[in-house]
RNA sequence: GGGCGAUUAGCUCAGUUGGUAGAGCAACCCCUUUACACGGGGAAGGUCACAGGUUCGAGUCCUGUAUCGCCCACCA
């Protein structure tokens, strides 16, 4: 027996070594596995991190359950394939880079679009490989043969062209709406990019003419020259539609149109309100049934335009309090509600408030879409662990909103769509002379939703045969309306088939008190920090054992200690078998007793309860082979063991090992090589492609 | 305003189809016994939020209540 076996476990000494011995063996990919072609596929796309930044918790949680899931695949005899890639994340790189462009005291705005580009882009590769290392550390057994970049020039191409298609059958539109514009980035943000948090607002009441009108946004009023009701409001029925008045406003006499529409909810405030089209959705869709002028009020910076007189060039923030003070200089203001609660948008970045604007963005019509995902549900073909994800994700497909997918920033693909005069051509190449190219880029969504085709060869490719439709995607519970429906619809888009038939989804990974990490509170747990104190092994029971799906988890060190303990356990388990001689009759008892177990752990591992399987075999190996069975194996004599019991402890050991494995890859496969004493240069019967216990 | 989840031992959490409550850590007692002190043995600890209901039987199913958490939402 090896030397190092009188100590105790080292997960220092032995990770890496391990994981450079899996990765020379070439079986990450399937393709080498013994009898592959006659192998049943099993693939999961890893979903691709954002090459920005270091590997937190919840990369840890979710690399570890997809590797016990191809691990666990490839042991049971499956063609496992495990897709890794690297996400260019748009608009979160590029806020994580101008974070970096101010401490250094530059901005983005004014740079060379082309210098910005290459700058980040040099960042990212950067990140991207230190990323993949993080990724090796925590034991994925991925083949990394088929890694791919979401901006690799193949990848960038087929991503415009589903654009194109999309805009030939016209599922995608330009148009004019309101959009969700960040005046600190610069930007239009999709639905999901922003947070509604309720605030306390002031509602103020004014004089308007001979009506009175709520508003939360004086500032935005200077262009109100429409006052709207319900046509069926008979306290306003002797004002006629069209009908023309001159009231006193802002900056002094102005003339007001009466305009009849049933958007107008008749029990809110005094049912009279005046519209400001440019900066809301709904007085947008007023003014477009009716015809009416639409004007800027606030430029794309956050200040006032000319319109506002004298306050032109505030910042609407500071505009407020004094246009309410002017209109109440001017007797206009007739009270102030200070208790009323309203819902603020705000970029879910950086928090500034969202103001709406029109804009002309490409948009994808979701309608259509959203159906083909819900009827791939109702048929069963797309399933949710835990299970009531599933109508989490029926409500937002029955409700879906028009997605903007341009973007305003140059960290991106860009927008394969041409103009000349009013005319609009979406190509790949330039149509020819005297068109000129969208500046914009596409939402990162846009290409992720895209990632199990491109990462398996969309549209032709020996891979994209074999291992589309994907099987399960794991990912977590906050992707269920960023990511999971976009691969969904897009699947469906183009081959007619969900991009995978299970979808998983894990919890957050809180701190210790179970309270959400955050940078600000300074709770953030860097799970490379404990895999280099306690090894990786025990970082990975820590994130499986009680963590139940779509369920958040607790990080607490004390945990990740305790099962650094068992896989020492587990070591001296091996050291006091491994010298004993594997001969004679098995003790049946023993060995039934223990198949019962692996029984029952396999239909854990089915049912996809690994938080059960783990904690299953972790009892078996603790309590009752070290505590019990090794115990009755003692004889009298000191330093004698029983002959009966040598064969079958072995055995016992040998099936363990296999049973854990896909939790704790590492010092099981290092066991394993002492066991089989294995040259470490020979590639062959290693314990990641041993069969699994039946 | 809707929706979802949670409420089990001091702490963090398990408990698959209903059958007299489990783990880890912490705390208590004993043991340096020749695989392991990153250890072993033992003891202790819970009216499973509350109130009803279904059932021979409910932590587990149904209804309601309370508290906490998360998500969604273009009523000015």
């Amino acid at each position: 027996m090896n030397d190092k076996f009188l100590k105790p476990y080292n997960p220092q000494e032995t990770e890496s070594r391990i994981y450079d011995l899996w990765e020379k063996s070439g079986y990450f990919n399937p393709d080498n596995l013994p009898g592959a072609s006659s192998r049943t596929p099993f693939t999961i796309v890893m979903p691709p991190p954002n090459a920005n930044g270091d590997l937190h918790a919840g990369h840890a949680l979710f690399i570890t359950l997809e590797d016990i899931m191809i691990r666990y695949k490839r042991m049971r005899g499956y063609r496992a394939l495990w897709l890794p890639g690297a996400d260019h994340a748009g608009f979160e790189t590029q806020v994580v880079y101008e974070k970096k462009l101010e401490k250094e005291g530059r901005s983005r705005f004014g740079m060379d679009p082309q210098d910005l580009y290459k700058e980040i882009y040099d960042f990212t590769l950067a990140n991207k490989k230190i990323m993949e290392g993080q990724v090796r550390s925590l034991g994925a057994s991925c083949d990394w043969s088929r890694e791919k970049f979401t901006l690799d020039p193949e990848v960038v191409e087929k991503t415009q062209k589903t654009f194109v298609k999309m805009f030939d059958d016209g599922l995608v539109y330009r148009g004019k709406r309101a959009i969700n514009w960040c005046s600190k980035h610069q930007t239009s943000l999709s639905e999901v990019e922003t947070e509604s948090v309720e605030e306390a607002t002031p509602f103020y009441y004014f004089k308007y003419g001979p009506f009175e009108i709520g508003t939360v946004r004086p500032e935005t009023k200077f262009g109100d020259k429409y006052v709207v009701m319900h046509p069926d409001d008979k306290r306003y029925a002797e004002y006629a539609h069209g009908q023309k008045l001159t009231v006193e406003w802002i900056n002094g006499p102005i003339e007001a149109t009466v305009i009849k529409d049933a958007a107008v909810d008749m029990e809110f405030g005094t049912g009279v309100m005046t519209i400001t089209p440019w900066h809301s959705q709904v007085d947008f869709e007023i003014a477009q049934r009716h015809n009416l002028d639409i004007e800027q009020i606030i430029d794309w910076r956050g200040k006032l335009l000319p319109i506002a007189g004298e306050f032109a060039g505030i910042n609407i923030k500071e505009a407020r309090p004094k246009i309410a003070e002017k209109l109440k200089e001017k007797g206009l203001l007739i009270r102030i509600d200070e208790n009323y609660k309203n819902v603020v948008k705000r970029c879910y970045k950086c928090s500034t408030i969202i103001e709406p604007q029109i804009k002309d963005q490409w948009f994808v019509r979701m309608e259509p879409l959203a159906k083909m995902a819900l009827g791939a549900v109702d048929k069963g073909d797309l399933k949710f662990i835990p299970d009531n994800y599933e109508k989490i994700f029926r409500y937002w497909m029955s409700n879906p909103i028009d997605w903007n997918i341009s973007r305003q920033i140059v960290w991106g693909i860009p927008i394969p769509a041409w103009f000349k005069g009013d005319e609009i051509k979406a190509s790949v190449e330039s149509p020819g002379e005297g068109w000129s190219r969208d500046p914009d880029t596409f939402d990162t969504w846009f290409s992720s939703g895209q990632w199990p085709l491109m990462m398996t060869g969309f549209p032709e490719s020996r891979d994209f045969g074999t291992y589309y439709p994907t099987d399960v995607m794991e990912t977590g519970h906050d992707l269920i309306f960023k990511w999971i429906p976009r691969m969904v619809i897009f699947g469906l888009y183009l081959t007619g088939k969900s991009p995978f038939h299970t979808v998983y989804l894990h919890g957050l990974v809180n701190d210790a008190q179970g309270k959400k990490m955050s940078k600000s509170k300074g709770n953030v747990i860097n799970p490379l920090v404990l895999t280099d104190k306690y090894g990786s092994d025990a970082l990975r029971m820590t994130l499986i054992v009680g963590n139940t799906p779509g369920t958040d988890l607790a990080l607490r060190e004390d945990k990740v200690k305790g099962y650094k303990n068992f896989a020492n356990k587990v070591w001296n388990i091996a050291r006091f078998i491994l010298p004993l001689e594997n001969s004679g009759d098995l003790k049946q008892e023993l060995v039934d007793e223990f198949n019962t177990t692996a029984r029952d752990i396999t239909s854990d591992m089915e049912g996809y309860r690994f938080h059960l399987a783990a904690e299953k075999i972790y009892h078996y190996i603790w309590h009752r082979l070290a505590d019990e069975i090794i115990e009755e194996s003692k004889a009298e004599t000191k330093g004698e063991i029983k002959e009966e019991y040598k064969a079958t402890l072995h055995y016992l050991l040998e099936n363990s090992l296999k049973l854990l494995h896909p939790f704790m890859p590492f010092v099981t496969e290092e066991i394993w090589s002492e066991l089989r004493n294995l040259p470490t240069s020979k590639l062959t019967n290693l314990l990641m492609v041993e069969s699994w216990p039946q």
